[in-house]
DNA sequence: TAACTCCTGCGAACTACTCGCAATTAGGTA
DNA sequence: TACCTAATTGCGAGTAGTTCGCAGGAGTTA
């Protein structure tokens, strides 16, 4: 548990909040605000949503967590060191399936040399259908 | 002028805000619920907020046009036979260029062979960092 | 024209998120 | 250890974007 020391090292306060705030988005995997709340209120009932906001926001910007965007409208959490995947979020039945970053490896290289866009694969969910809605099966 | 046909062959009434929440969209090329409401008010000030989305909603359902994640929460609608094109989205000054759907061909290709996934490219934003953005320029 | 529905306008409600302020507390110092 | 200062928290209000219910009005068919 060397949170303290990563937060400290970035120059935050170690606060019991901020604790609970990071590791409820390391055990999550990925998370809404909402739900990183609840998960911190099972042990800190009385935290609240702003701070969860916040914290999120403060975790964000000296990098231990970055969010990203499932579609829905919210932004979904995640441990920064986590984030090598990229997210298929399937249209017909909403899942939302892992994959690996490097299938993007040619798309990414394509877009920096075309455009000398800088993509960044994981901010965005790739929208589509997954295997199981695209067979149909009766 | 075919669109009387259009929306009667859906099954939909023929209304002037639903004609005029459709041409707002296609001459608009992307728009957010509030721009067009923005600009069907040019013609008809009186139209509601609500009718837009619901006409946004309707028109979508009947394919006529397509919705877009740029990022900010907010939806951006596009005339459903528009959208030929991908956007990269760059986070550093919020700018939204065009892209080819080409070059994202072998990444929509991997992604089925490799999953079984159909890719809707278009459907989210490629986020990123946009080459002025990456130039470090004084 | 009459009747039947769909559609519209309106206002309230809702969700997700942000902000200001006063009280509290972490971390450094003497 | 006691104290000081600034970061942080909790709370409530505020905001933006979107949805919903309802009653009246309009498009469509016969």
């Amino acid at each position: 548990m060397a949170d303290q020391h990563e937060l400290r090292d970035k120059g935050l306060r170690l606060t019991p909040q901020r604790e609970l705030v990071l590791s409820a988005v390391r055990s999550l995997g990925h998370a809404t605000p909402e739900e990183v709340a609840a998960k911190v209120r099972e042990t800190h009932p009385g935290i609240n949503l702003s701070t969860v906001y916040r914290n999120l926001e403060t975790l964000e910007n000296v990098g231990l967590v970055l969010h990203t965007h499932l579609g829905h409208g919210g932004a979904t959490y995640h441990a920064a060191e986590e984030l090598t995947h990229l997210h298929l979020v399937c249209g017909v039945c909403g899942s939302a399936a892992d994959a690996p970053i490097d299938v993007a490896a040619q798309f990414v290289n394509a877009l920096a040399d075309e455009f000398g866009f800088k993509t960044d694969v994981t901010h965005f969910a790739v929208y589509g259908t997954c295997a199981a809605c695209t067979t149909p099966e009766d």
